[in-house]
DNA sequence: GTTATAGTGAAACGAACGGTACAGAACATT
DNA sequence: AATGTTCTGTACCGTTCGTTTCACTATAAC
């Protein structure tokens, strides 16, 4: 075989990510990224390919450990407003609980959308999956709260309403639109960050009051 | 005296504020400015002193040129339902008719917000103060739109209401919200983006029903 | 026309960039 | 122990970056 990899991927992975995270694809540089893994630039190159290897592992990374836990709440089965809920107010406790200077502030993926991904074809894919992804996750906790609202309402009324749908896309777009908000500000106004996810719980609690 | 400056700074300005909409701060090299505008560095050095002094003299004309128009039916004393929807549309029809590939797609700001803002304290509060001004034109015209119609209604059935202020913040964090990540989309997905324009003039519609 | 001042163009500055060549170190296999 | 393969550290590659220098040109004031 040959000489062992002395130091572990997925460790130098995330400490990897997280200078990309602070400070993009292209404001992260090599000698950045070789003090933050502690790994010389020959490891690196070595493991990944090059520069840009090594960010796509990080942006796999950080939808495996960020992004994906975060929304399966709301992309089970029986999601609904409980998940909601869960998911903003989740995400808010996250983001009050880091340091103000820390790296992890806002998302990888919203700080490409106007960097890497403007003229970037892959890394625009990328970001809109993210996109296609979140939209997809709450649209199936919105329906499913939509429809046990509903059940309870005509239960109460013996009343159908219909043209749901367009109504379901319109508070996608609002809730997606207040997490991407949330993030993209994340860095600028940390309470305005803040309370933008509180709007969008509130907003959930608005549309589907309490049982 | 001496030699009269051969270049229009306003145009010279335009075209790099252009290239920094494109690009980025740090996107941009001094090449492509000097081919954007078709003034040598060392002038651009002479005018401008700076880099960073082209790029502040760049977002001076953003806000004055860009921003301002667009933001001035909003701050109006008389501003309300209509001003908002004027709003939306404009806004919605200056992106639909920009080419794809158009540098002017997006804002220049919000693109600030995940880039320069993030490690750079004057940008950030660039960035803020924007966000501040959008904030404030949408609660002045939110805030008309809804003493109207709470006029209306009292006037029909008598009654009054309290607490309206809270609404109106949320609703001041929902507009905002759409027409930032509407911003931030642009150059990702472009119908995503108008369909979020969209969603914010559905919203005024809903909450303010055509008289 | 002379002089003082200011704008312009070409060339080069040192620093930082992403990436690489290569020698040596460390391991698995034999 | 010898061998073949793989990983790592150093040192450097060519390029590009923002910035500066300097000679030259053009104009206003005298």
């Amino acid at each position: 075989m040959g000489r062992l990899q002395t130091f572990d991927s997925t460790a130098v992975v995330q400490s990897a990510r997280d200078v990309f995270w602070d400070l993009g694809y292209d404001g992260a540089s090599l000698a950045d990224l070789e003090t933050a893994t502690g790994v010389n630039r020959s490891s690196l190159y070595h493991a990944f390919g090059s520069k840009r290897g090594l960010f796509d592992a990080a942006v796999a990374d950080y939808r495996d450990t960020v992004i994906s836990p975060r929304l399966r709440g709301l992309q089970a089965d029986g999601a609904g407003r409980r998940d909601l809920l869960a998911y903003f107010n989740e995400l808010r406790e996250a983001v009050a609980t880091l340091p103000l200077d820390s790296p992890r502030r806002g998302c990888l993926l919203v700080n490409c959308a106007t960097g890497l991904a403007t003229h970037d074809e892959p890394a625009r894919e990328v970001v809109e999956a993210y996109r296609t992804e979140l939209a997809a996750a709450l649209r199936n906790a919105l329906a499913n709260a939509g429809a046990i609202a509903q059940a309870d309402r005509s239960r109460d009324t013996g009343s159908e309403t219909s043209a749901s749908t367009e109504r379901t896309d319109e508070r996608v777009r609002t809730l997606a639109s207040l997490s991407m908000s949330a993030m993209l500000l994340a860095r600028v106004n940390a309470a305005e960050s803040d309370a933008l996810l509180s709007t969008a719980a509130d907003q959930v609690r608005v549309w589907f009051p309490a049982p």
